[in-house]
Parts: structure tokens; sequence; C-alpha cells
DNA sequence: CCCCGACCTGAACGCCTGTTTAATCTGGTG
DNA sequence: CACCAGATTAAACAGGCGTTCAGGTCGGGG
């Protein structure tokens, strides 16, 4: 399973003082952000001196890039293990089944998106663009509906995937759930499979009015007058 | 307008120190997060030296108190403006089609929720709430499909709104767009329609096999048992 | 007039931060 | 053995942080 370019560990399985430094690191990041974490804690997490993570990592800026690397590599290794059609959205549908195993890295993600860094743009990225290449997929094979902006369509289904990355704690609560839990997963399963199969709405009006008022604001911000009646 | 209890105004129309204080704290906050803000940079933003600020506030954390209650406020004075039925969401729909006018106080809130403050948690908790009491409204109006769980139906479609406004720049980035665009909300209008009206798939295949891969699991983990045959 | 409270400030305090420095320990190599 | 390179540390550094303190200014009431 280790490949041969990473020296994470010693013969024996221990693992490197670097290793200990980093992966201390990426839980008190992902657990408490970057800004509110100290050196000092993941040195003493990791049983060493401040200075000796310094000298390993040359700073916590440049730290926090090799955390960033590190965590990106387990989701990509993650996501070509369970390679079945998709990749990263089946490793979110998976966070909330298998909580334990993947808040680290989940929240350490959640972290770097809402953070801004390069990592999490990259991550979301990713998300967005498989999420189109399946709406994609199952239009040429039939089991999609057209869709006449796929990005866009993307895009918005990405954007739910994220609330709940983000944000899993207040959606939880607003279950009656506490922390990260199964349940929530199982409970929101249901509405979000009816939602994509047969909609929500009875029938288009809503989809009619909303979408003339939209060509009608359109206009209004093609036409660049002030007020064009009500 | 401006109500008797706050004296945030002389009578010429200036603002008081302290609400240029809280003010500026607002935007520094929303901008930059709690943690990331100093003392000084607000009130230098607000003219005045660091002391000031804690002699009007008592501290930081008083002073982000403070403006919880301010930006929340606002929220409610927002949405009894607008309330012609729901209330926060057509405040996050607005949100994307005026960004200049909405985008301190959604950034601050982003924030809040971000970073845990009970604020934050009120504002997802009210969010639901009404998202749910628009499902239920819409079921006995007839509007909408008869929904088996609407409280999860509720947190699903509130966590695409909450996706829209924790990661506002990564979703425009996605669609071509820089920064906080009134096009974003155009271009993902026509696929969330679509989705609420008519769903995505063009049959029940994927909810069929889902539900019943679905209640296996929950089998599973109900029976207790290690391996129940499969 | 004086005094008072409110508004406001410069300077400092103590603490915590990321980082540096100089030194020590350790294990392998000639 | 001598030697060296890497791992490791205690101690200190400079800077920024939130906050305190002593005092200054200024308009209004006795």
């Amino acid at each position: 399973m280790r490949s041969a370019r990473d020296a994470d560990a010693t013969d024996d399985g221990d693992l490197t003082t670097r290793a200990r430094l980093r992966d201390a690191a990426v839980v008190r990041f992902a657990r408490d952000g970057f800004h509110r974490t100290t050196v000092r804690a993941i040195a003493a997490d990791a049983g060493v001196s401040p200075a000796l993570l310094i000298h390993h990592f040359g700073s916590k800026d440049d730290l926090r890039l090799a955390c960033d690397e590190h965590v990106l590599g387990w989701f990509v290794a993650q996501a070509r293990a369970e390679a079945t059609t998709e990749g990263i959205r089946t490793v979110i549908t998976a966070f909330f089944a298998d909580p334990d195993r993947y808040r680290v890295p989940m929240d350490y993600m959640a972290r770097a998106i809402v953070e801004g860094t390069a990592t999490g743009a990259h991550f979301v990225d990713t998300m967005i663009d498989e999420t189109e290449h399946y709406v994609l997929a199952g239009m040429a094979g039939g089991t999609i509906q057209p869709v006449a902006d796929p990005r866009a369509m993307a895009v918005f289904i990405a954007s739910g995937s994220l609330g709940m990355l983000l944000a899993p704690d207040h959606l939880a609560r607003n279950l009656g759930l506490e922390g990260r839990n199964p349940e929530v997963m199982r409970r929101v399963a249901g509405p979000a499979l009816q939602l994509y199969t047969t909609g929500l709405y009875t029938d288009d009006t809503v989809q009619r009015v909303a979408e003339e008022s939209l060509t009608a604001h359109a206009e209004d911000a093609g036409s660049g007058g002030k007020e064009t009646g009500s």
C-alpha cells in the first residue's frame, strides 16, 4: 500500500517525526482552522519542540502547503479507490455514512475552501467538473433529461454538496441529531431522490412565472434605463 | 426609518462614533473574519484610537456580539420589508441580484456560520424553518408534491442555499465569472427551476436502486448482527 | 467660576505569536 | 578514534495582539 517515494514511515511502521508533525497539523487545521492553530500546539501534539517544526517545514505557511498536498493526495487516492463512475461525489456521500473515517480530511477541505486557499479552490473545481461530466454522461445515456446549461446545472447541484460539506453540524442539528451522524445522510437521501426524479412542484407554474420575471429583469438590465415602469 | 431606541446617528445625520466603529467592524469581520481582524485596524478605519473602541464596547468579543445583533437586526428588518410569503430565502435570492448592497451582511453571516457563533446557528435555523414552512404550505395548497419527510426536504433544499452563501466566489469562478456577479444567479436559476419542476432523471430507476440499497444498509445497521447473508 | 461626566488619546503592559540562534545529542563513516 | 551531518532542544528575539492606565479636552450645570 505504501508507495516508495514517500518516506513517511520507518521500516518498523512508526511514522517519521516529520509525518507526525504533518498529521498533527492536519488535525488541528481541520478542527480549529489555520489562524487559530499555533505551531506550539502542533509541536506539542507531536511531542516535539516548536523549533523542530520550523526546522522540518521552514515556516507555518510552508507547513500548510505540505498539509494541503497531503490531504489532496489522500482525496485523489480515495477517489481512485472507489473509482466506480463518479469520484469525489462518491466520497462526499460516504462522508456522512462513515463520519469517523472521513471527518478530518473533510473538515480540512472545508477549512481550505472557506479560507480561500488554492487547494480548496482546486477541490471545488474538481467537484463541479465531475458533476458536469456526470450530467453530460447521463444525458448521452438517456438516464438524465436534456439540460440547456449543463455547467450551470453542475454548479447548482454541487452547491448542495458544498452546503453539506461546509456546515454539516448545522444541518445535523436541524434534524435533531448531534455532531457528525450517518443518520443525517439517511434522512436527507429520501427527499434528495424525490427531488432528482420527480421534482418538487406539481406543475410548471412556478417555473413559467419565474422565467418570465427573470427575462423581464434581463431586459431591464439590458435597456440600461433607470426605471421602466414597475 | 430610524427607531427611537437606537441612538446611532446625531440630529445632523452623522453616525455616532460608536456606530462608525461597529460598522467598520462589520465590514472587516465580513471580509477577513473575526480572528484575522485586529481592533487596531477597525479603530483606524473609524478614525479613532484602539483604546476608544475598548471604551465603547468593553472587549473585542463584546464588539462581535454588538455586530452580531446589528447584522441580525438588519436581516430581520430586510425580511420584514420584503415580507411577501417567504423571508430570508427571498433575501438570499436578492443576494446575487444586487450584490453590492447585500455583500457585507451576507459575508458577515457566512463568517458567523462557519465560525460557529450563536448568531450564525440562529440564522441557519431560521432559514431551514422558513423553508420547511414553505414546503408545508405548498403541500397544503397543492402546488408542491407530497413529501414524506418535510423537515429533511427543507434541510436538503437549504443546503443548496447554504452552499451559495458560503462559497459564492467558487461558484462564480466555475461559471467563468469573477467576484460577486448577478449573472451567477441568472445562470443557475434555469437549472434550478428545471430540477424543482421536472427533476433530473428520466425515470425512477436511480431512486428505486438507491432506496433499496439504503434500506439494505439500514437493515444491516438495525439487525446489529455481523453478517446477515447478503 | 468650578467641577463633572463623556469623549478621546498616547503610551505602555503583559501576553502570545512565528521564528532564530546556539548548542547538544546521536548515529553512521572514514 | 575523529568527524560530520542530521535531529533535536532551550532560550531568546522581535513583533503584534488585546487591553489598561493616566491623563487631556470640552461642553454644560451648579
